[in-house]
DNA sequence: TTGTAAGCGTTATCAG
DNA sequence: CTGATAACGCTTACAA
């Protein structure tokens, strides 16, 4: 194997093997029409010049990158990156590169992006991203890129989604608590421009008290731990705020929240309930630990690449999958 | 803008705007000598069929993929998903992207993944698994791809590397310990191939301790919250383990002999004290707040990928980072 | 079974 | 300033 510059490629190993190139190409393709001399011949000067296909032209020629984009905000969430090693373990299972592309929260920032995935030349995509519409989507398809799209609701042939459900558990927890005689209204923590979930959350969170006549508050926070933890710290030196049931988007918020009760020596869940919407494992390693909605995000992760792959090879059969949040009891609630 | 199928090519650009392809390729190249009237004809029909060039094409062509490969074990540590969200900070700024290539624990599949990256002709790497050796790094770079190195000593021309240094910092712990006039001896939880970083730190503890001809203890984990919680839940009971001095590899691992000692109803940081050694933002979440040593891995990721613009336009002076482990003090260890 | 040659969608070097 | 035309490294009919 040559230790130098530039890339050996198909056409040295056909010279130095002494056949054609379509010959070698056969080889490294594994076709059946190779006699086993040629192919041991050829396969030995491969190793010899340590010789590996160009990826780069193998995929103009055949018109598959086998590289699949990922489109995130940000890879620095526990939840995205555990969505992101799922999604990795199938890729790596099914053959196919990943390749990152992240948005920040400005509107133009997601249209190049949108750009760069289809100059990309990708063979799909998976968008868990709340700066692309429907509209976007529809333009990455429209490049003959099929995609998913996760906590999305998306329509088009090229396109399936999976969808998060917090209906149910939401809604059941906040009758329960109402119906098992807690008077103080609920508080929901409310952060500007946070994405679809926590908005669909809040939505829920409304229609149901308005359903059950409850009087409810908002609480305006950042999604940020020590913003939200020095917030609640004077929140709660009020005697008033001293109890009541916080709905929170994440672990974090939710820790925020609970840290700044106990550190104010109030006894949580007797006085202060904590949920977080968004749980991961760090709900269970904080003290109390929390109650928590639940999504796996591994688990999304593989079944994002596994329909992806369905897809791909018109496989797929229902365009939508269904998940449904858990709700997993910590000692940062009553019962 | 055609919402149909296959891609608009540049020769067809070419034929609809009546110039040569030669000219639309200067034109999306932004080449000097075009007419502004014929750029503007170019551009508008570039519009009309909606073309985005083949990055596939490009790549061939100009032998520069704009893509980079990150090696790592895999995304779903929060202190890999920081670096990673500090790499492609940069990436953005410098219009590459990302490949995201991962590892597991066998042998055979980390030099799988070496062939992944060099077929896959990446114009670099950053790679952070310890699963990989200067011989691997020698095989990537002799394909021609510079790559950057973080937590390994590596050396050659082609890659340069970004080093982890507890030296000090954990030794000064160490003798700090001893020197306020503490008897028990420190225990050091050691996990089975948990790569590098730990092992370092394992040698600095144990030479420390030689030189300071002072006991200590061994305690073999494994690198998982619960394993850890429920072994050290047994292991309070013995009376004779209600104190000491316990070091942990991360965040979870220490969490877990916090939780357990509190849970426990053993004082923290009274009678045990733990401390982390690759600490994260959870470090000051959870309750005690963790003592841990911190690297910012976002700048670690955001410096690798500096460097690696630098080595790829060979303006790269300085082949090697160090970066030093700062000690954060918490709640979780006296003083 | 093997070789020839025409693409794949660009860039880049020439002339003009 | 613009247009042919030859690469780039590979796959894939089609022939032999």
């Amino acid at each position: 194997m040559q230790n130098l510059k530039d890339r050996v490629t198909i056409y040295q190993v056909a010279q130095v093997a002494g056949v054609s190139l379509a010959t070698v190409s056969r080889v490294i393709n594994n076709s059946e029409s190779v006699t086993p001399a040629t192919r041991k011949k050829v396969q030995d000067t491969i190793n010899a010049l340590g010789y590996k296909p160009s990826g780069l032209a193998q995929a103009l020629a055949t018109n598959r990158s086998t590289n699949i984009g990922v489109i995130i905000p940000s890879a620095n969430y526990v939840y995205l990156a555990n969505m992101l090693s799922g999604i990795t373990e199938v890729a790596k299972e099914k053959n196919y590169q990943l390749t990152l592309f992240t948005t920040s929260h400005s509107r133009d920032e997601a249209l190049t992006t949108i750009e760069k995935v289809i100059t990309a030349h990708v063979d799909g995509t998976i968008i868990f991203d709340d700066q692309l519409s429907q509209d976007d989507v529809d333009k990455i398809t429209s490049y003959n890129v099929p995609s998913v799209v996760i906590d999305n609701k998306i329509k088009g042939d090229k396109a399936c989604d999976i969808r998060f459900s917090y209906d149910t558990a939401l809604e059941e927890l906040i009758k329960a608590y109402y119906a098992a005689g807690n008077e103080n209204p609920m508080a929901f923590l409310h952060v500007h421009n946070a994405g679809r979930l926590l908005g669909r959350c809040e939505k829920i969170f409304l229609k149901t008290h308005e359903e059950l006549g409850k009087d409810y508050r908002i609480v305006n926070t950042r999604d940020s731990y020590t913003q939200t933890y020095n917030q609640f710290l004077e929140y709660f030196k009020d005697p008033a705020n001293r109890r009541g049931y916080y709905i929170c988007y994440r672990d974090s918020i939710a820790a925020a929240v609970l840290n700044a009760a106990t550190d104010s020596g109030i006894n949580v869940p007797e006085q202060v309930e904590v949920l977080s919407l968004v749980g991961t494992k760090y709900s269970y390693i904080v003290r109390p630990s929390l109650t928590a909605m639940h999504i796996d995000m591994h688990e999304v992760g593989k079944r994002a690449m596994y329909m992806l792959t369905d897809l791909l090879n018109a496989e797929l059969v229902d365009k939508t999958a269904r998940i449904e949040a858990q709700l997993v009891r910590g000692q940062s609630t009553k019962n």
